[in-house]
DNA sequence: CACATAATCTAGCGTCGCTAGAATCGAACG
DNA sequence: CGTTCGATTCTAGCGACGCTAGATTATGTG
């Protein structure tokens, strides 16, 4: 079985290839310039090879936000653990998830902002981004009464806070005193 | 000069038609559906009719968000006037953003999703835009330090809701139970 | 009625996502 | 080693997109 072995083994570096050039032309120059012509073209194949391992280009991209969710997950849960559950722990976690997001806007909006197949909420959602939505309630507080609640509108206002700054809808300016506002808003003893 | 202002009545004429027709087009069928053939199919013209209207077709798109801003800001001012300010108008005002978000979904997704032209928060912001900003302030409390910055979270938060819940990315249900949490983490004292 | 200008249309360019069918490669076997 | 045949990959093309140049038609003017 060796040699469909190895040609398992190429395929799947192919594939690998595939979302990772993907990712990196996004990077460079946003989602409108990845077509499958140029995509392609970087790899060094023709684009019908694209098609044998994605159904689709949303499929393509749906791939890149996948491997973003396993990255944003990683690095909320590194926050849950350096920190006692309390206001540090939520300060800590919402300015990771605001990182996360202005160091890689384009994966970002794969994930949270392009139309997705992937399910949210649901028996089929992906394990990391189970774990990444898991880190915002502990980081409310996980025995709360409200606490799923609370935790779905703390990241609606992360989720706000990003996409009206990456689209310039509201000023780079000030960000530092929004991200205070909300950690005491959601930090509040009583509420 | 009759006949001069007739060719204008009607240029202006022409101009309202693609822009409701557009619309129209939009909450039928979503964005993707409006092309440039369609809708010159729709108000019987030809393609290049729509080009000496608009420079191309994220203008159309523009003034159907621009028509939005300003039934958003007649919306939300009515709640203004409606209520002393206080935790009851920051309800009302919440309420009626979700409400005319939940109406007039494309129609928001032009305004504050799609990639645009339109400047948010300088000197060349629509006037309907800057309304509907200043509604939010006066139910924050105009006169308080922050109150700026305590605008652009809430409605952070609100355009969180909006696309995170009409993506499916937060479940429908409990929309409810957050709006009241926002409420009261944005009303509570002493923040 | 003849003309000039403005309004509108036909036809087409380059690019997109995607795919059918031809061409090529490579492992297996006589 | 040479042939066969299935798997792999490519060439070429389809229909649709936004947009526009140049031909054509309509319209007001002398």
């Amino acid at each position: 079985m060796s040699i469909v072995e190895r040609k398992e083994r190429q395929r799947a570096e192919r594939y690998y290839l595939i979302v990772t050039t993907a990712r990196e032309l996004a990077e460079a120059e946003g989602w409108d310039a990845v077509t499958t012509r140029r995509l392609a073209g970087l790899i060094d194949y023709s684009q019908p090879v694209l098609y044998s391992h994605f159904k689709n280009k949303a499929e393509i991209m749906a791939a890149v936000a996948t491997k973003g969710f396993e990255e944003l997950a990683a690095r909320l849960e590194a926050e849950t653990l350096n920190a006692d559950a309390g206001p540090q722990m939520l300060r800590k976690i919402c300015a990771a998830y605001l990182e996360f997001a202005d160091s890689r806007p384009v994966v970002y909006e794969a994930m949270f902002v392009l139309p997705t197949k992937i399910k949210f909420a649901s028996e089929e959602t992906p394990s990391a981004l189970r774990a990444a939505f898991a880190a915002f309630v502990k980081a409310i507080g996980p025995d709360r009464q409200e606490s799923v609640f609370s935790a779905e509108l703390l990241w609606s206002a992360l989720h706000g806070l990003v996409v009206l700054m990456q689209s310039e809808r509201i000023p780079a300016i000030g960000a530092e005193d929004r991200l205070n506002l909300l950690v005491r808003k959601f930090s509040a003893d009583g509420v």
